[in-house]
DNA sequence: TTGTACGCGTTATCAT
DNA sequence: ATGATAACGCGTACAA
């Protein structure tokens, strides 16, 4: 059924070995073979079975992308650009949701390992550090240093709360919320809430701090978090959230109180996602530069898989995008 | 370096028949040589190679995912749920973003018919139906019917067009707009069209129809899209888009141009992403069930690679998710 | 410029 | 209950 190498060899009348240096274009051929053999290939349908390539050269061309959940638009913005450059590259990749939990996250790097995967690109972070380094694989994590030998890459988090949080002072905020992403998840992110709290204290401005859950993105657990916190500090007049959707909740809550934005409250959010939900709701933002993460993080895992040394720090500049909610 | 199924069995004083054996659970084997087997696999850490494994047995337990874009909310939730059910059914899947792009979408499926995939989810559709059937692999198709061979799974279009539609009217829209997908890609998507315009007419209401571009989901396009519509039909009083990503673009407009929500001006979308986006906006909407459809197109596929005859055709129901703009 | 023969890691068929 | 060996489809020293 399935034409082989064999096939076409027989049909050329030569043998597999010609064909082969044919198809890979190694070694000298005649033109007038490299003509018949495409015709034959043509002719035969034939298509080289990657699975057996793949076996036989010990590569596979084909990525792992473990990240928290592809529905969640920083990540699914990151795939998209990922799947664009590693496609480019020669790369496939393999989609695996962890959805925060430990043990898919585990069971899926075990299984990239099994399916041969010529390295992880890592956007989720729930496994210990000591399970990281048995990977024994090409890896490059999204926003979490791990340790010395492990590649990341991320954008400026310490900079982004910086600038989130002057921006609020400076426009006069006297008392300011953060919502955080978890904290224990160990993200560098977790920076951009230490870059929070050292401005509003520099500065001797009344704050609050809450983080969310650790177990995702459920937008309706955002919505308790932040209808509490308005509950507890009805005097805030300024938010900084960690994610554009988080902010998007908080728009909503203070229309739902009857909150003018921006002139009783202001809100910062994260993100900057492109595919524009943020966009519209016209929320003043920090951007992330995710297509060049993406791209990047491609790269940097390309590298190391062809053994050049790549950077093992990446860290990319973010960019205030001033609108309608400050 | 790596550890085979040859280490395996010397270690354990048998041969690679019997390992085998005992791995994938065939045949009459001692309790005492399967504890053997499993004591001396956790101590070389040893992992059995997948490619070769899928090589041998001609089955990779891979399926492609062809779609246009993962960072669309709709396809980044389908994704998402395709990824979930394919796990629990010991397939992995191959991202594949088409971009809309003809070449770049023949490319992939080459690629995915090289790679030995077991099959193929189509959410992408752009190559012609000749194209389509040459790819000779159990393929599912979501929202579009390409021939009698391939199954397909997609939600009541015709119903979710009607609904909306109906609505507007019950409302005393008296000129309404529908924004709808590009036509010329042939979705059953256009049934929402079919309907819309059935619907207008029988009730002899005022209607225009304006297009999408066929090159994707750019929300700048939108954006043009809808300010030119309402440039040229300032009186319209009805807006039934065909998905929540312009619905929103119209919220937006309206809001510029000073248009009341719901009172001058009344707002159908379409899709329901769960994620919320739209729930946020608090659009109406017609709200599909992408995670079954999801669930169902995995399904579909698996029951086609195990030569089993899954449903040729799946329709599933829409619902009104009545909100704030109507 | 082309061919021979073996290896890649596993499964499957037939024996024993 | 276990073993020997071919096969899966391709790449690659080494020869010629």
């Amino acid at each position: 059924m399935t034409v082989t190498i064999k096939d076409l060899a027989e049909k050329v009348g030569v043998t597999v070995t010609t064909i082969s240096r044919v198809l890979n274009n190694r070694g000298y051929i005649s033109d007038d073979l490299k003509k018949r053999v495409q015709q034959a290939t043509k002719e035969l349908n034939y298509q080289p079975n990657e699975l057996a390539r793949s076996l036989s050269r010990k590569k596979s061309n084909i990525i792992g992308l473990i990240i928290p959940d592809v529905s969640h638009p920083f990540f699914a913005e990151l795939t998209k650009h990922i799947e664009y450059y590693a496609y480019e590259q020669g790369y496939k990749v393999l989609l695996c949701n962890s959805l925060l939990n430990k043990n898919k996250e585990r069971e899926y790097i075990d299984l990239l390992k099994a399916s041969q995967v010529d390295g992880i690109i890592m956007g989720s972070q729930t496994i210990s550090v000591e399970d990281f380094e048995l990977i024994n694989l090409p890896v490059i994590t999204i926003d979490r240093k791990i340790s010395n030998q492990i590649p990341y890459i991320c954008s400026d988090n310490y900079d982004g709360g910086k600038i989130a949080t002057e921006l609020l002072i400076d426009k006069k905020c006297k008392k300011i919320a953060h919502i955080s992403g978890n904290l224990q998840l160990n993200l560098l992110a977790k920076q951009r809430h230490e870059a929070f709290v050292d401005k509003v204290v520099q500065n001797g401005i009344e704050y609050v701090v809450v983080e969310t859950d650790i177990n995702g993105f459920d937008l309706k657990d955002y919505e308790k978090l932040v209808h509490k916190l308005f509950q507890e500090h009805p005097d805030l007049d300024g938010v900084f959230a960690s994610s554009d959707m988080i902010a998007m909740q908080v728009v909503n809550e203070c229309q739902k109180l009857g909150y003018r934005i921006p002139e009783q409250v202001k809100v910062v959010g994260y993100d900057g996602i492109a595919q524009g939900y943020n966009r519209n709701y016209m929320i003043t933002t920090i951007e992330q530069p995710i297509k060049e993460m993406g791209k990047l993080a491609v790269e940097n895992l390309v590298q190391q898989i062809l053994t050049k040394n790549p950077p093992m720090e990446t860290i990319l500049p973010v960019k205030l995008l001033e609108r309608e909610t400050t």
